[in-house]
DNA sequence: TTTATTAATGTTATCGTTATCAGTTATATA
DNA sequence: TATATAACTGATAACGATAACATTAATAAA
């Protein structure tokens, strides 16, 4: 069994000290260039691997940041994932990422199991969390940033649109083309995180409607992770409901592409007999024909607005904003009719 | 400026010394239950954390996974994190993931990066790496487990399905079908993670024409990532091409969706004009209408075979098996012709 | 030339755990 | 009861780096 490699065995073969050995890795500039040349070509010759456990523990510094996000499953996450990432790597961070299926319990495990890797910052999605969830991020007097909807009081720092914007908004667009029997379907109560959310773009919704007169008509789904569930469920409410329905509105994403699927797969004609329209955008949206009219998200702006103000907090510059509001976008597809007649 | 509460606190606070202590966290069985009580109680009301780079560093187990994926914009490689996490959660393991974007130097250096956290394993996409990077991971003596396409001489472990066969038998498929004139579409050479996957597929096709003595005819598109981009660069040739194409096959799967979707929205009658088939397949593949005919590489297996057989190697369990083929599956979609006439 | 200043290096203690070994108490066996 | 064995617990020395301070060499200023 071979001994592992140290930075002091580096030390002893080039002649110098493990400070400079370690200064020459971890800030090159602060050593003269012949003893930087010098330990980086034995330091490659030996095979030498540094190790950042250590230098972490001593530095204080792991270089670690926490994403937390509800799924996988959904393109929307890993855009803002990806957004992170890369603003991340730009500063030598490494991210961490927990996955709560939409549960705050877990969420709370996988923040306590985290934070025991010293991380220097969170990023998590949703502004609602468990009560011990608050105490251990606010005890941990690190920099967070929550992220996806608004909030009038974040922890700290808050990235993200207003979920009611975006129900009110689609739901004025689609009134604009003079829909009249708009529904709306929702998640069941049962989803705790997407339920706040949904609540809020449900609200948007409602108020939409009532500011015009008309008749609010809610659907629920009870799987809204799945596709295909969700537009089935949808579909057999829609196909039940009477008066006859203008216009769906899923509100998901995922609902939407699901239902929209489920139409076509049905042979309904879109949007000639039926009106779909969703709320938040995957690349997917764009990819049935007709195209989903929806609200795109901005996942990715809102991942790298995130990460920025993160790493500036980390580094201590004083930012008295705390609400960023990266707004939303109307997506007019084919899945709604066009003219306003 | 509060002082940060290590084990000694705890030690102190509860009357025991710092070994019960850390045997109370990370092996609770080992002292008594009154003791691990205490302590544990100790612990909640002081609000402690624990260390895990400190513990890391002493026991010489980091509990860090690595695993390096191409990209995170396809989802079958998040199903493919997806099932390696959730083996790892039951664990106990930590994943970090490393994005590539197909580059073999990216890989290199983000290697190099992860190795400094003293992972206990690594997951890895492809078969294909730098010398370098062979070197590290040899030298390492890290399990490994490779994924993705199966290969002869895999570093350690590979587990993964055949491109040639996915080449082969969606061509087969076609030709069953009765189509004769049958293209693949590949990605240009200079992609080169891609290319050798790709290449296999594109063999597989190859093999299969040349024994219907069929005439091969290949499209290149120069995005591969891009749904959109690949799709028109498919289209333009295929519109250009004399005599007029039967079917043609997409060497990915965001290739095949891209194209087949471009095909709806330019009013082609899909699979009555032309057929299309995909090889690959994302959760996208079946909500498009028609559904797209492809080959399946079961992803979620890949991932949680692979990591239940890195965990496996890293508890020393022998295993003479170093090659798992899970297999792939036909998908029989509406984007092609399903009478054989 | 002498002194002041800056750049480059070295020495040492320490970050917060856990492994190892030693000691103690409790339990089982003869 | 005496002894062997098992179950707990404790003291101490690492793990492998870096921060802080001390020292020396190189350069600039007087």
């Amino acid at each position: 069994m071979k001994k592992k490699i140290s930075i002091f065995d580096i030390a002893k073969k080039s002649g110098y000290s493990t400070s400079s050995v370690s200064r020459a890795i971890s800030n090159p500039s602060s050593v003269s260039e012949k003893t930087r040349n010098k330990i980086l070509t034995v330091i490659k010759q030996a095979g030498y691997i540094h190790n950042s456990l250590a230098g972490s523990l001593k530095s204080g510094k792991s270089g670690f940041i926490i994403a937390i996000i509800p799924t996988l499953r959904n393109s929307i996450f890993t855009d803002y994932i990806r957004a992170i990432k890369e603003q991340l790597r730009k500063k030598g961070y490494q991210l961490l990422i927990g996955v709560t299926d939409y549960s705050l319990e877990r969420e709370e495990e996988i923040i306590r199991k985290f934070l025991s890797y010293r991380p220097e910052g969170i990023i998590i999605v949703g502004t609602q969390h468990t009560p011990y969830t608050n105490s251990i991020l606010l005890a941990s007097k690190l920099p967070i940033v929550e992220t996806w909807n608004i909030t009038d009081k974040p922890l700290d720092v808050v990235v993200g649109f207003s979920n009611f914007s975006a129900g009110y908004q689609i739901t004025d667009y689609l009134i604009d083309l003079k829909y009249k029997k708009i529904a709306f379907a929702t998640p069941e109560k049962n989803h705790m995180k997407i339920e706040s959310r949904s609540k809020r773009r449900l609200s948007g919704y409602l108020s939409r409607i009532k500011e015009a007169n008309l008749k609010p008509i809610i659907f629920y789904y009870s799987q809204p992770m799945d596709h295909k569930k969700c537009g089935s469920e949808i579909l057999t409410q829609y196909k039940k409901y009477k008066p006859k329905i203008d216009c769906i509105i899923c509100g998901s994403e995922v609902s939407g592409t699901g239902f929209l699927s489920k139409l076509l797969f049905n042979k309904f004609k879109v949007p000639k007999n039926i009106g779909v329209a969703g709320v938040g955008n995957a690349e997917i949206s764009s990819l049935i024909h007709p195209q989903l009219t929806t609200i795109d998200f901005k996942a990715y702006d809102i991942g790298m607005i995130a990460a920025q103000n993160l790493i500036a907090r980390i580094n201590k510059e004083k930012n008295k904003k705390h609400i960023f509001d990266v707004g939303i976008e109307l997506i007019k597809g084919g899945s709604t009719i066009n003219q306003k007649n």
